[in-house]
DNA sequence: CAACTATATCACTATATAGTTATATTAGCA
DNA sequence: TGCTAATATAACTATATAGTGATATAGTTG
């Protein structure tokens, strides 16, 4: 289980996508489309961001195959590409209870 | 499984956790840390980053709970907290392989 | 084709942070 | 106590990018 070291190329690669969900505002895009597809207005409406704001983020995490989009004549519908992004903020969030866990010791104790 | 909308506060704190492993740099340390505890010298020659860059980064991983460290003498040996990272890691390089066999199958076909 | 709408892109500003050099702190030792 | 070594912190510069307003592009409708 124990992984091989990486090259500087790998490490960048894998950093980009990390990177990518590193930021609240496209996560916020992220959790909106939790609840299926959606369209750029609509993104607009349930999020508040601006529309140009909006979507260079939605072209990044397009790149990267967070999202993908299917158009239907002048919209776009964007959706989750698949679970991993569930599961990778599962992860982190079971970190964040833990830690809470950790610092509730701390004063109870 | 479909997540709750996130409050703007849990969004930013999770978001603060994947930018954390959004730097090659910091991918490059615990991927050092991968083969067991190093102290910070130790880290240095594995890894060739500057003495006073790593010691900054070993603080954030620390204060996001991705290492632990322990003091022996006047050196400090930092290891990894759990296998959070590496289950994170795995997910993401995952990604990239799916990702590149999609790009193989539009040459190919 | 002209006007309209939805989305993408461009150009710009402001902010965050990675890396670096210098300095401070702390532990071990003569 | 003074000296050396290991690590942490402070101050600074350079770069990347989030957000914004203006504009471009493409589909839709009259």
């Amino acid at each position: 289980m124990a992984p091989k070291p990486l090259s500087a190329h790998q490490l960048q690669v894998i950093a980009d996508r990390f990177r990518a969900l590193g930021e609240p505002t496209r996560l916020h895009i992220l959790n909106a489309l939790c609840g299926g597809e959606q369209n750029v207005t609509e993104l607009i409406e349930i999020t508040g961001f601006g529309q140009a704001n909006l979507s260079k983020h939605l072209q990044l995490l397009l790149r990267l195959g967070f999202v993908e989009r299917r158009k239907e004549g002048v919209s776009t519908y964007y959706r989750l590409a698949d679970a991993d992004v569930l599961r990778l903020c599962e992860i982190m969030c079971g970190r964040l209870e833990k830690e809470a866990a950790r610092q509730r010791k701390l004063f109870t104790r």
